[in-house]
DNA sequence: ACATCCCGCCAGGCG
DNA sequence: CGCCTGGCGGGATGT
């Protein structure tokens, strides 16, 4: 009656150690390639949880995953309805939109973490956000995990969960983990930008260049203090002995 | 030695 | 009160 045994369905008697997931990537790729295909179906936890061996703890990591980015939605207790894939884009844009991410003057500390609990969506939500408003396609988890636990101490915690997190969306083809340890690469049909950086055929040259530059400019910065803000207090010592040294503003 | 991931305890919520 | 949920992070495993 525990949460975690594997609902027994058709490989009855002898199972001495209770074992579901061989593979909990495989069984998130085949639940994926089962449903994908089929869309808006509702779905019983309970059924998925067997017919593709999750230990129920796992499963619920994943639907909170697919269930914050658009993917599915919890109904209730057991039911689920499975939305798709399709539904990410427009699911991301919707949050980067809210988020007012590219707004020049948005503050990235906003998605630094407050709270002492961390949920699963919300730092599902905050990895993803943390793209669009660096401007960049890949992340490095580690840094990640110490920016978003600036404001609480659970860097552990917060990376444990970056490493499901990706984990699942990895396996769900949303990721790709590069050979640079540490570091994920969102897929180009994920990736959110800003429009406006695609110019404005109407504007003069001085302004269009002034406005370019400034988009910029502002993604650079947004870089730039992330990496100082994640840096050991030995790195950034060394940062501040170099622009004195060599007055060049903050390299790296 | 560090990066990655497995695992399941247990608190809080809900019916 | 029992079951569902999922935060949490120790520690095993991989490289």
């Amino acid at each position: 009656m525990l949460a975690e045994p594997k609902s027994a369905n058709s490989p009855d008697i002898s199972e001495s150690i209770v074992q579901p997931s061989d593979n909990f990537k495989t069984s998130i790729q085949s639940l994926i390639q089962c449903l994908d295909c089929q869309c808006e179906n509702v779905l019983s936890l309970q059924r998925i949880a067997s017919q593709f061996n999750f230990y129920k703890r796992r499963l619920y990591d994943v639907i909170n995953v697919y269930e914050s980015i658009g993917i599915c939605k919890k109904l209730s207790v057991d039911s689920l309805l499975w939305i798709g894939f399709s539904n990410v884009l427009p699911t991301l844009e919707r949050l980067v939109r809210k988020e007012r991410i590219f707004e020049k003057d948005y503050n990235i500390d906003n998605l630094s973490i407050e709270e002492t609990s961390i949920t699963i969506s919300n730092l599902t939500h905050k990895f993803l956000l943390l793209f669009s408003a660096l401007h960049q396609t890949s992340i490095d988890i580690k840094q990640c995990s110490k920016f978003l636990s600036k404001k609480n101490d659970k860097f552990k915690t917060i990376l444990c969960k970056l490493y499901q997190i990706t984990y699942i969306l990895e396996s769900s083809n949303i990721i790709v983990k590069s050979q640079k340890p540490g570091e994920v690469i969102l897929n180009k049909e994920y990736f959110i930008e800003n429009q406006k950086i695609y110019i404005h055929p109407l504007l003069s040259i001085d302004a269009l260049l002034n406005n370019s530059e400034n988009e910029i400019d502002f993604y650079e910065k947004r870089r730039k203090y992330f990496s100082y803000e994640t840096m050991s207090e030995k790195q950034k010592y060394f940062t501040m002995l170099c622009r004195e040294t060599f007055s060049s503003p903050m390299i790296l």
